[in-house]
RNA sequence: GUGUCCGUAGUUCAAUGGUAGAACGUCACCUUGUGGAGGUGAUCACGAGGGUUCGAUUCCCUUCGGACACCCCA
């Protein structure tokens, strides 16, 4: 039986077409990364299975990680993830960093899933992480980041949304105020997390379900329904008005606003996951009803580095991944038309490929990428090939170009052609370049 | 892990219980220094395994792969 030309299950070939708009993807993303300081690093792709563990969810390694035994025995993980990377890093060097570190890595990640769409088992993500400040000034700067980040692909104001909202608000109001049990709190938060997914009737059963009888006469469903349904902070109940966290996101949308991020909102029922957030905690939304989901996010997580023994640091990122970005991208017209690395290709006529090999040189000393055909064929079949490539320009050289030193240039897509030299042509095809 | 749908040339599709066609593509030639048109020819497929059957690409089962939803989403 032969080989199979596929990829494994739920991974990607990049070709050179999907390679071109992957590269224009992380070119972006360090593009706005680097100009908010922020510093490339990277970290292997295997980590101890022990990494994942730590954080409690035995489930998630057994079900969703690609995990094994190495040679020596050892339990090793596929990524999943970069925060816990990212954290064992800064907590291996936290003595001798400059704080605050801000860090940026596009890494690939495996997740042993189910897909559809949107989601694969192999995928990319940028990560970027400040660390070291406990000021709100640095979810304002994660959150402002990934706002930028959407706007270097031109994506408008309308076409996402970016809520926003507090871990420690919710669990305040959940254990404080409604009086409720650790474990009731927990439930309840995984419960709200699906509660825009389910109809109201529904949720407030499962609601009840959680509630002791007493609770439930205390109005403790109700106040949660009320806190849950929220519009805006301004509209928070009563009891929460001198809650400490409602001032934080009052401030933080503010300033968001005031930095031009008029799209961000207050969403009490935004949970992300239940694991090391700590605080503010934002996802970021397509609009389109057609796509109306979260596309990445992000938040505070204090607590997360502590976990290799050290002192805590504290700490907010977010994390996009390059798949949900292509929907996204593709959903509202915002794929670029992507070039060829290629400037010029070369049509060879005749016998002439030992004398060709000098000016070939020259081009590419004086900074073009240029391929040559090398196959022989007639001219025809090489300019075909050209287009196909959709390379901008061909070169032909021939005994002609060779005696006079001026070769003919042509245009593929205005099918001009004309006879330059070597450092013309050169100019020509930077000028192209910046168009 | 559950459910629904789907697998035919490189691609997009078709037909058929009696071993498959087209378009586009690719290659060659018409046209041995010039592409996108046209002509001629060639190339290339029933995902895999098993079962039913005289005979299976077609029906059934399994498996692999794909799509979507649930679950989950770190």
């Amino acid at each position: 039986m032969a080989l199979s030309t596929q990829p494994v299950k739920g991974a990607r070939d990049f070709y050179p077409e999907d390679m071109r708009l992957q590269k224009y993807i992380y070119a972006k993303w360090r593009e706005v990364c680097e100009r908010y300081g922020y510093e490339e690093y990277d970290a292997p792709i295997l980590e101890p299975t022990e990494l994942y563990l730590s954080k409690g969810n035995q489930e998630i390694i057994n079900d969703q990680t690609y995990t094994f035994e190495d040679r020596g025995g050892r339990s090793m993980t596929l990524r999943t993830e970069m925060t816990p990377t990212v954290s064992r890093m800064i907590a291996g060097k936290r003595q001798e960093l400059a704080y605050p570190a801000r860090w940026y890595s596009i890494p690939q990640f495996w997740r042993y899933e189910r897909m559809q769409r949107g989601r694969g088992r192999e995928f990319y993500q940028l990560n970027a992480d400040i660390f070291g400040i406990a000021d709100l000034a640095a979810d304002l700067e994660i959150i402002d980041m990934a706002d930028a980040v959407m706007q270097a692909f031109g994506a408008k104001r309308e076409t996402y949304a970016i809520k926003v909202n507090s871990r420690k608000l919710v669990d305040s109001f959940l254990t404080g105020n409604l009086g409720l049990d650790q474990t009731q709190a927990d439930t309840a938060r995984r419960l709200i997390d699906r509660m825009r997914k389910m109809d109201q009737p529904a949720f407030v059963a499962q609601l009840d379900a959680i509630i002791s009888p007493s609770q439930r006469e205390n109005g403790v469903g109700s106040r949660l329904l009320q806190f849950l349904e929220t519009p805006t902070l301004n509209e928070i109940p009563e009891e929460l008005l001198g809650n400490e966290s409602v001032a934080e996101l009052k401030l933080l949308l503010e300033k968001l606003g005031n930095n031009g991020v008029t799209n961000a909102q207050f969403d009490p029922t935004l949970m992300r996951g239940f694991d090391y957030y700590t605080d503010i905690a934002f996802e970021v939304f397509d609009t389109d009803p057609e796509n109306n989901r979260s596309m990445f996010g992000g938040g505070r997580y204090d607590g997360l580095v502590s976990m290799f023994g050290v002192e805590p640091i504290p700490a907010v990122g977010f994390a996009m991944g390059d798949i949900t970005l292509k929907l996204f991208l593709e959903a509202h017209g915002l794929m670029p038309a992507l070039m060829p690395e290629t400037d010029i290709y070369i049509v060879l006529i005749g016998e002439v490929a030992d004398k060709a090999q000098a000016p070939i040189k020259q081009l590419r000393e004086m900074g073009l990428n240029v391929a040559v055909d090398q196959t022989g064929r007639k001219p025809e079949s090489q300019i075909k090939t050209a287009v196909k490539k959709g390379i901008g320009y061909v070169l032909f050289i021939g005994e002609r170009e060779l005696e006079e030193s001026k070769f003919m240039l042509k245009n593929l897509h205005s099918k001009e052609e004309e006879a330059h030299s070597l450092e013309r042509i050169v100019s020509i095809i930077k000028d192209y370049r910046k168009q």
